[in-house]
RNA sequence: CGCGGGAUGGAGCAGUCCGGUAGCUCGUUGGGCUCAUAACCCAAAGGUCGUUGGUUCAAAUCCAGCUCCCGCAA
C-alpha cells in the first residue's frame, strides 16, 4: 500500500473568506478543483440610494454552490464556527476584515492570502486603485502567510504584470483576478503538501494603498497632468475622480494629456475646445476631459456637456 | 420617511420664478462649394415638453399623486 497516494487522495477541509467581486473568480477557480467547507465573508449591508439590503458577491457563490456560509459581524464571533470545522486551510481575499491571532493560529497548514499587489508593495486595502494612481509601471497579486500585521506575512508566490497606459482601475482589477485565481491554483498544490516557499517580505521597501477617501477622489489641478491622468484612470469605474464645476459636483471618467501648455492659464481653467473634450490647465500643460458626469445627470461625453454649456472656455473648475 | 439634482425632437442644454404659437449647440437627411474633407454655406425632417389628475379661455410653465434616472450620505 502506498502512504503517499492516501495522502493525496485525502480531501483538505478548507474555508474561503472574501468578499467583493475582485474575490469570486479566485473563489470559483478554487471550487473547479477543490471541495470548500465554508465559506465566511462580510454580512448583507444596504446598498444603495434605497438602502436594499443585498448580499456579496461571495455570498451569491455560496448560495449558488449550497455551500456553509458565516458572516459574523465581527470575524471573532466566529471563532468557535470555525474552530469546530477543524480547517487545514483558511484562504482569503479581500475578505474586509483583520484576522486576530486566534483565528490564525485554527488551520493546520495556515491561513493564506491572495492580494493585489507585489508585495511588500501597496500593503492595504486598496492596491489596484493605487497602483495605477501612484503610477507603478508594474504590479501583480501575491499569495503569502498571514501575519497579525496587514499584509505583512511571508510571501509563498507572486507573479507580475504591468500596467499599461489604457489600463483602468477597472481593468486592472479583473485582470488581477483571474491572475490571483490562476496563481492560486497552480500555488496550492505545494501549499497542500507542505513543499511551498516562504519569504519574509522586506520591510523597508513596503508602501500602503490604503482604501480610497473622498478627499483622495478630488482633483487637485495643481498637479501634473500625468498626475491628474492616473488619477482618473486610477478611479475609474469606481467611485471616479471629482472637481466643482459651477459649485457641482463633476465626476471625470476619461482624460488625456496633451503637448499644449497655456502658461498664461489658471489651474483648473477651461484652455480650449477639441473634438472629443475640453482641456483643463494643470501645473505642467494640459489634460483633454473626454467623459464627465455632473450631479444628478448620468455619465456623457464631453462633447455633448459642451453642446449643452456655451461659453465653457475661461471657465475655471476647482 | 436620510439630504439633494433631474426627466423638453437621436445627444447635451435653455425656457418653468412673471402661464399665451418649442429655442440653442450638435447629430441625421438632401443640396451647394471644393482637388478634397469629419471644414464651410443653404435647406429639410424629427417633440402629445416622463406619467396621471386638477386649476384656467389657455399649462413645458401653477397645484397634487405616481414612475424612472442620478449625485451625496450610509
Amino acid at each position: 500500500m502506498d502512504f503517499d497516494k492516501i495522502d493525496i487522495i485525502k480531501e483538505p477541509t478548507i474555508i474561503f473568506m472574501g468578499t467583493p467581486e475582485f474575490s469570486v473568480p479566485v473563489l470559483e477557480g478554487l471550487l473547479s478543483k477543490y471541495k470548500v467547507r465554508a465559506i465566511v465573508t462580510q454580512p448583507d449591508k444596504p446598498v444603495g440610494r434605497k438602502g436594499e439590503v443585498k448580499p456579496s458577491p461571495i455570498k451569491e457563490v455560496a448560495l449558488k454552490h449550497d455551500i456553509l456560509c458565516l458572516q459574523p459581524a465581527k470575524i471573532k464571533d466566529a471563532l468557535q464556527e470555525i474552530n469546530v470545522l477543524e480547517p487545514d486551510l483558511i484562504i482569503t481575499c479581500a475578505y474586509g476584515q483583520i484576522l486576530p491571532l486566534e483565528l490564525l493560529l485554527i488551520p493546520r497548514l495556515g491561513c493564506i492570502n491572495v492580494h493585489a499587489s507585489l508585495l511588500p508593495k501597496l500593503r492595504g486595502g486598496a492596491p489596484i486603485h493605487h497602483a495605477i494612481i501612484d503610477g507603478y509601471a508594474k504590479t501583480g497579486v501575491t499569495i503569502m502567510y498571514m501575519a497579525e500585521a496587514m499584509d505583512a506575512g511571508d510571501i509563498i508566490t507572486a507573479k507580475e504584470i504591468p500596467v499599461l497606459d489604457e489600463d483602468t482601475a477597472s481593468s486592472l482589477h479583473d485582470k488581477l483576478s483571474v491572475l490571483g485565481r490562476d496563481l492560486l491554483l497552480q500555488t496550492l498544490p505545494s501549499i497542500l503538501n507542505g513543499t511551498n516557499k516562504r519569504i519574509k517580505q522586506d520591510e523597508s521597501e513596503a508602501t500602503y494603498g490604503f482604501n480610497i477617501k473622498r478627499e483622495d477622489e478630488k482633483l487637485d489641478f495643481n498637479k501634473t497632468k500625468r498626475q491628474i491622468v492616473n488619477q482618473v484612470r486610477g478611479l475609474n469605474a469606481w467611485p471616479g475622480a471629482y472637481c466643482i464645476f459651477e459649485d457641482k459636483i463633476m465626476k471625470v471618467w476619461k482624460c488625456y494629456r496633451t503637448d499644449n501648455l497655456f502658461e498664461l492659464a489658471f489651474p483648473g481653467q477651461i484652455t480650449a475646445l477639441y473634438e472629443d473634450g475640453f482641456g483643463v490647465k494643470v501645473s505642467n500643460g494640459e489634460v483633454v476631459f473626454t467623459e464627465i458626469q455632473l450631479a444628478g445627470k448620468g455619465k456623457m461625453k464631453a462633447r455633448d456637456f459642451i453642446n449643452g454649456h456655451h461659453d465653457l472656455v475661461g471657465k475655471i473648475l476647482k
